[in-house]
DNA sequence: ATTGACTATATCCGTTGCGGATATATATTG
DNA sequence: CAATATATATCCGCAACGGATATAGTCAAT
């Protein structure tokens, strides 16, 4: 139910939350180091858009809740179409870097 | 006057304007198509977006109108500050990408 | 002991920005 | 001469962003 394939592009709050999570669960505060630490600091990414974008990439079924040992702790994980959906975001991403970076000339 | 440098990461939608101006005056019909072509199709741009957009561009300084011959056009043309961010927005951009594909198993 | 800093989850809500619908007009093509 | 493409522009609902805020546990230091 709801789970019509996400559109490209993704926002860049859920393309940086879909990285965050790949190859490891995470919990919430985690993945906000981690998208700061992904990004060279240059996003910072808030409990709110952090909070809503999970909402709404659950829905989209892009990740799912995890494992919980620690039952103060909630942990995310990809799911296939989130993993497949980063995938393409990032071949996306890649290509549109690079026709820039010829633009302005370095190959 | 209202010119603080504009904070990274832009938006998309600027980004792709900044890049699609570039080295070439562009009026508004054609920037809708060269964000098409650079993008490989995957960003489509509405007026909406577009116009709005540039108005906010043009109040950060980021472009300016450029020369109109033809008074049913209006060109829109890179400032200085609009070259040096979109440098700056494309390394950061190439930057996230390439985290991702090492991420991801494709370096 | 208690202050402060950090970890951690979560909600609320004002603001921004996106983007489709719409309006208008000219040029071009069938 | 009708339809499509070119071209500019506004309006406005909606999604998303992101700061403020609340709550609470941990840990180090003084």
């Amino acid at each position: 139910m709801s789970k019509p394939k996400p559109p490209l592009p993704l926002t860049p709050a859920v393309f940086h939350i879909l990285l965050a999570l790949f190859g490891k669960e995470r919990h919430g505060y985690d993945i906000m180091q981690q998208v700061k630490a992904d990004s060279g600091d240059t996003v910072k990414m808030g409990p709110g858009t952090l909070y809503g974008s999970l909402d709404r990439m659950i829905e989209a079924g892009l990740v799912a809740r995890g494992n919980m040992q620690d039952p103060r702790r909630i942990y995310y994980r990809l799911t296939a179409l989130g993993q497949t959906t980063l995938r393409a975001e990032t071949d996306r991403l890649s290509r549109v870097a690079l026709v820039a970076r010829r633009q302005l000339g370095r190959a």
